[in-house]
DNA sequence: ATAAGCGTACTGACCAGTCAGTACTGCGAG
DNA sequence: CTCGCAGTACTGACTGGTCAGTACGCTTAT
């Protein structure tokens, strides 16, 4: 919300760094705030400080990395002209951030399911704010006739399903290897909504 | 694990029912045990004699849930002889198990992800469990030559993960209709791996 | 009698959140 | 220049509510 003036920034850097570590590793509930306090070298009272309270320091590791995604997926979007090729840009991009940063991508896909209705809402939010975009050049790309006619909303919450699993796969085991990813699921998903390269 | 051979199993069924109702529709940490004894009229006691903590209910309710998809898959399976079939009958019977179980999806999509490290396990387990099921019947269809050959590991594991996101959605809103996610989703999936209808 | 099945009242560990206090910096008035 | 004052960043011992799990006792069936 309000961007740092002040040049407090490392304290409230090491909290983040440390919850997102914690976090990621442990999930919400098994993380203590005291861990944090240990692993950040900060008070508890420094914590209550930058943040409300715990919850809402785990949304903004959450926040955080699904404005990054966004952010890099746009980008390579707005390189691109032929609505195939921006769709393509986006799945490489999102792929590329999700791979580049780990710990987040397990926050965000795995850690931050199943806890009460709050963080549903905003996995629901999160969710939803990528099935939209790669809906909106799915149909783009349905209307210029480079792909079948398709349901895209179904598609664009299957490849988004196919995504999640994919890297959460990884996220766990490391496999299978990025550029494996890369080169089986891309045409995976552009075959399944009917596109001939 | 140990089928019931006395006959208490009102009792043991009924915490089962509630259970099931509250960790679906709020979670397990956010589920107190005290709200299982009022909905299912028992007392606290008699859920510490059927089970031996909170999590092996929870546990016990995955597995069941698990175990009846499995089944209802491999009955499907059973039905056909061609390959390509097979993996059709599976992903229907699949479909239309979780949409005749609204609440245990939920419980085993939704609220089994992102408890701690002994919860993840299982949500792998039974993750892996699925996805090897789909890798063997694709692994066939790709011997007999009705697929392309594809890489049937990340294939299973994004269909699986295309399932899984619908799945959710619907499971939330109640959208798209059942009908409509056979309809779209199908022929998406057998796409995706290369298939002429 | 004796044990499986169940009920009730209780315990105590745990942990998010609080708060009174410290350290330091900058600033305007006398 | 310096003293009082105020604001900001931070500390860490403490608390109080919560809730999983337990102790123990009463039944009913065999």
């Amino acid at each position: 919300m309000n961007e740092q003036v002040t040049e407090s920034k490392s304290t409230r850097e090491r909290i983040l760094d440390a919850a997102m570590g914690l976090f990621s590793a442990k999930g919400f509930h098994d993380t203590k705030l005291d861990e944090i306090v240990a692993q950040a070298s900060v008070s508890k009272g420094s914590i209550y400080f930058h943040f409300p309270n715990k919850e809402k320091l785990f949304i903004a590791l959450v926040d955080q990395f699904a404005d990054l995604i966004e952010r890099r997926a746009k980008e390579a979007i707005a390189g691109e002209t032929d609505s195939i090729r921006r769709v393509q840009a986006a799945l490489e991009a999102v792929l590329e951030t999700f791979s580049k940063y780990r710990r987040p991508a397990k926050l965000l896909l795995v850690q931050a399911v199943g806890l009460g209705a709050v963080f549903e809402r905003k996995r629901i939010e999160v969710n939803d704010r990528f099935v939209l975009l790669i809906q909106t050049y799915l149909d783009e790309a349905v209307a210029d006739g480079s792909i079948s006619p398709v349901n895209t909303h179904i598609a664009s919450h299957a490849w988004m399903g196919a995504i999640y699993n994919i890297v959460i796969q990884w996220v766990h085991t490391g496999e299978p290897a990025k550029d494996d990813i890369m080169e089986a699921l891309l045409p995976l998903l552009l075959k399944s909504v009917g596109y001939r390269e």
